[in-house]
DNA sequence: GCCGTTTTCGGCCCGACTGTTTTCAGTCG
């Protein structure tokens, strides 16, 4: 049976769910939390490694013990360990602290008192005001778990980094409009550029004066007030996003912008490092005993500590803290290295604009070259072409350039992959282009031996250049396909073709740990924004977190070259 | 359960807000 690092994180959590309902010792059970992060953020296939012999104990945070039930895991598909637990405590159990307000003491007393085990028995207990009866609880948190349960009902889902950004920029401009404020700033995992945000994070510094609190929570587009505090807030939109405040002096901002931003493990991380430097480090600043030696920006934190500066994307507690003490942390591509854009639509295909609009606007972002991607005739609820419209929009390009200045327009493909691995359009046509981008559009669920030969098949082809949003995924609609990614990666190595990072906020494919993935086997990436008008050039700016995510650096990056290397590189795939 | 320019044992990040417990535990981030 495969065994994947999600199933292994998965049982990671599960254990760690069980062994706080069963009280056990607080930081075995984060011990188990960690291995489930850490696992879950792993480059490496768990099984892979462990087949290839690799010491799993080399890995942060797992030791002995856990690297004993991995190998179990990936050999046998089971563990024993938690079988055991699940006879002494229901399983069931572990979702019950999913629902807000519950955590394992209260799970624990529910299950005990109760003999409440599910979420339905739950709901009936609460409504029959059985719940207020538990020492510890009373008419109020009854009322809450059951507003909870209401809530949980409609569940929001994450929302997608794109439509946060939306809510987060009218709020950050009403917030510094409010009189004695400072600096207003979104941190959380906006600002690390998570694929989808829960929640917005909004850090504002002012001065004990400010009645930012007071209008925060009377800001016109919040439903319902969760929590207020002098210093702390929590509301939920009209849109369901929840939006956590805090208000700190503007001294303490870095501090604050550091705590706030995350992650919770990267924290706990730099906090320990602190704490072995006999420094105490809190949102308000970094302390030895009362005085205060750090705190005014991030930098400051960071210095204190031995570090350098670690760019928000890449705190995840992933290697980030120790590559940054050995110096080497990547140097983060940025918006303005992107000197083209290699995957774009236009009227022709399913796009609103015309190849000149859309010349004129990559032009005006400081491009040097975009490419024409349309959809290939399978595709046909996107008018996707045939070989005779794409030679005729060829020769169309052809004039357009020769008109154009400052800009040159690639004469490319979005060509399906068809099931069965092979191309939408001939040889005899793919091959007077100057790329293909490669995609899948149809067929999502073959089982995961199958959907991986279609796309290492196509990849052969020897005109293929750029793999498009290579997992599929609709984040919210579409979960990704099952395939091999890593396989995939290798192909693209040995082929010598590139993979996509597509910035459409709905796919962010590759996602992060891939495109890290890709970077480590010397793969280069394409930032695509897959723009169907030209406001979509926009969106690179969430493609390109979701790169720096994955450590990429202007190297790693293809779109980075200027025209002529850029054709070199290609021209290594091409014609082969 | 992990881990060591404090340590192979004894630690393990830190603070805000809520509800109900009259002084703090539980939850959350």
């Amino acid at each position: 049976m495969a065994v994947h690092n999600a199933d292994i994180a998965a049982i990671f959590e599960k254990i760690a769910d069980l062994l706080e309902i069963e009280d056990a010792n607080p930081f075995r059970v984060r011990a188990y939390r960690n291995a489930a992060r850490l696992v879950q953020g792993l480059t490496h296939d768990l099984k892979a490694m462990v087949e290839a012999g690799e010491d799993l104990t080399e890995l942060p945070g797992i030791g002995e013990d856990l690297a004993k039930k991995i190998i179990e895991m990936v050999t046998t598909g089971h563990c024993s360990f938690l079988e055991k637990l699940e006879k002494q405590t229901p399983p069931a159990l572990t979702e019950l602290l999913k629902v807000p307000g519950l955590g394992p003491k209260r799970v624990k007393a529910l299950w005990h008192e109760l003999d409440v085990e599910t979420v339905p028995q739950l709901a009936r207990a609460a409504r029959e005001g059985r719940i207020r009866t538990i020492p510890g609880f009373a008419e109020k948190t009854e009322a809450r778990i059951l507003e909870a349960l209401q809530a949980q009902l409609a569940a929001v889902p994450r929302f997608q980094l794109a439509i946060a950004a939306q809510y987060a920029a009218s709020l950050v401009r009403y917030l510094e409009g409010v009189p004695e404020v400072r600096r207003v700033v979104v941190a959380g995992s906006f600002r690390r550029g998570k694929d989808t945000v829960g929640d917005l994070d909004v850090l504002a510094t002012a001065t004990a004066a400010s009645p930012v609190m007071a209008r925060f929570i009377t800001y016109d587009e919040v439903a319902e007030v969760l929590s207020q505090g002098p210093t702390r807030a929590t509301v939920i939109l009209r849109a369901k996003l929840q939006v956590d405040l805090r208000v700190v002096a503007d001294a303490s901002y870095g501090a604050a912008l550091h705590y706030f931003t995350g992650s919770k493990s990267h924290n706990i991380a730099i906090r320990r490092l602190g704490q072995a430097m006999g420094l105490k480090i809190n949102e308000y600043g970094v302390f030895r005993g009362k005085e205060r030696i750090a705190g005014e920006t991030e930098e400051s934190v960071y210095a204190a500590v031995g570090l350098p500066y670690i760019e928000p994307e890449l705190r995840e507690n992933r290697g980030e803290i120790e590559a940054a003490r050995a110096g080497r942390l990547p140097h983060l591509v940025e918006l303005g290295d992107l000197r083209g854009d290699l995957h774009a639509h236009s009227k022709a295909s399913d796009g609103h604009h015309t190849w000149r609009e859309m010349a004129t606007a990559a032009k005006a972002r400081g491009f040097e070259y975009l490419a024409v991607t349309e959809h290939s005739r399978h595709l046909t609820v996107a008018h996707g072409l045939d070989p005779m419209r794409l030679r005729r929009q060829m020769d169309e390009i052809d004039a357009l350039n020769a008109e154009l200045e400052g800009i040159t327009l690639l004469k490319g493909i979005e060509v399906d992959i068809l099931v069965d691995g092979s191309l939408d359009l001939p040889d005899a046509v793919l091959r007077d282009l100057d790329l293909v981008v490669g995609a899948v559009h149809s067929h999502f669920d073959l089982p995961r031996d199958k959907q991986t030969a279609r796309i290492l098949k196509a990849m052969d082809s020897p005109h293929f250049t750029i793999l498009a949003h290579p997992s599929g995924r609709l984040i919210g609609s579409r979960e990704p396909m099952d395939v091999d990614m890593p396989r995939i990666i290798r192909q693209a190595r040995s082929r010598g073709c590139f993979l996509e990072v597509n910035a459409q906020p709905e796919r962010l494919d590759l996602q992060d740990i891939y495109a890290q993935m890709a970077k480590e086997e010397g793969v280069l990436l394409a930032i695509s924004s897959d723009a169907h008008r030209i406001q979509d050039f926009d969106n690179l700016r969430f493609g390109m977190q979701q790169a720096r995510r994955g450590w990429l650096e202007k190297k790693d990056v293809l779109n980075t070259r200027s025209l002529p290397e850029l054709r070199h590189l290609i021209a290594g795939t091409m014609g082969r």
